[in-house]
DNA sequence: ATGGCCCGTAGAACGGGA
């Protein structure tokens, strides 16, 4: 079963390359961020024409999350929460469901826009009680998938040039911080659990032709809980789709899950 | 030195992204 996160940055803009690349990949799970679509809005009925779910909680202009599943393989998502029961939050930047004996959550974390901003603590506090949500969970040893744009770059190898973003958002010790706390709740990064080449990046900046110097930054992951690690076959970015014309600023990342005890279509 | 792009909502610039 593989699964992929991508923050599409409109998914109005970014639905061809969306069906372009599910008809060319066997992807069974996509978690998806800034639709920035209303649900009316919202294209079910070409993504069910590509063979896939769709499961979605959007807003107008800004933000927007979404969990695609592959019919003939995975089925339709059951359980489907939005949001987060412990946060009151107008933003909609969560969607969480289980898929194939997986709970899947789609995250489209706060970016925080800089450290001496409003924004950034809402991030942080947006990040605090994600774990006071997820950790219980994850500590029963519900096998999970947090999977998105979490707007953190982990270490300083998840950074072209960390001098540059040194104490800044994205890379501050806080949500540094906070990113090992997730993983400390009983998660592991899916990234790097393999050898991976250096400098590997999900995100790179429109200007200053950062793609083509590949100047970016790693913000986009999927964790998996302990119980999964073993599942795990490997990891990787999808740096194709960053190539394209009118490309979303994020490369989706795609992890490969091996079938579970009850197989990777039984769980419905 | 600064900002240099893209998207949505507008119906011109501006907020937001990262």
């Amino acid at each position: 079963m593989k699964i992929a996160t991508w923050n599409v940055n409109s998914l109005k803009v970014r639905l061809p390359h969306l069906l372009e690349w599910l008809a060319d990949q066997p992807i069974d799970v996509v978690c998806l961020q800034e639709t920035k679509l209303t649900d009316d809005k919202f294209p079910r009925e070409a993504i069910a024409q590509a063979g896939y779910e769709s499961v979605f909680i959007g807003q107008p202009t800004y933000n927007g999350v979404a969990i695609l599943t592959r019919r003939d393989t995975v089925g339709a998502p059951t359980d489907v929460r939005f949001g987060n029961p412990l946060h009151a939050d107008e933003q909609r930047r969560l969607i969480s469901a289980t898929v194939a004996g997986v709970r899947v959550v789609c995250a489209y974390f706060p970016n925080g826009q800089s450290i001496d901003s409003d924004k950034y603590v809402y991030k942080l506090e947006w990040i605090d009680r994600l774990i006071d949500w997820l950790a219980p969970q994850i500590a029963q040893g519900l096998p999970l998938a947090l999977a998105g744009d979490f707007n953190i770059a982990p270490e300083d190898r998840d950074v072209r040039n960390p001098a540059e973003w040194a104490g800044q958002v994205l890379c501050s010790v806080p949500e540094r911080e906070r990113f090992l706390r997730l993983v400390n709740s009983g998660l592991v990064d899916s990234f790097r659990l393999f050898e991976q080449p250096e400098k590997i990046f999900t995100w790179w900046d429109y200007r200053q032709m950062a793609f083509r110097r590949n100047n970016g930054l790693r913000i986009d992951h999927v964790l998996v809980s302990e119980n999964l690690r073993d599942r795990v076959l490997g990891c990787q970015v999808e740096r194709e789709l960053r190539k394209r014309e009118q490309p979303s600023d994020h490369a989706p990342v795609v992890v490969e899950l091996a079938p579970g005890d009850q197989g990777p279509s039984s769980s419905r």
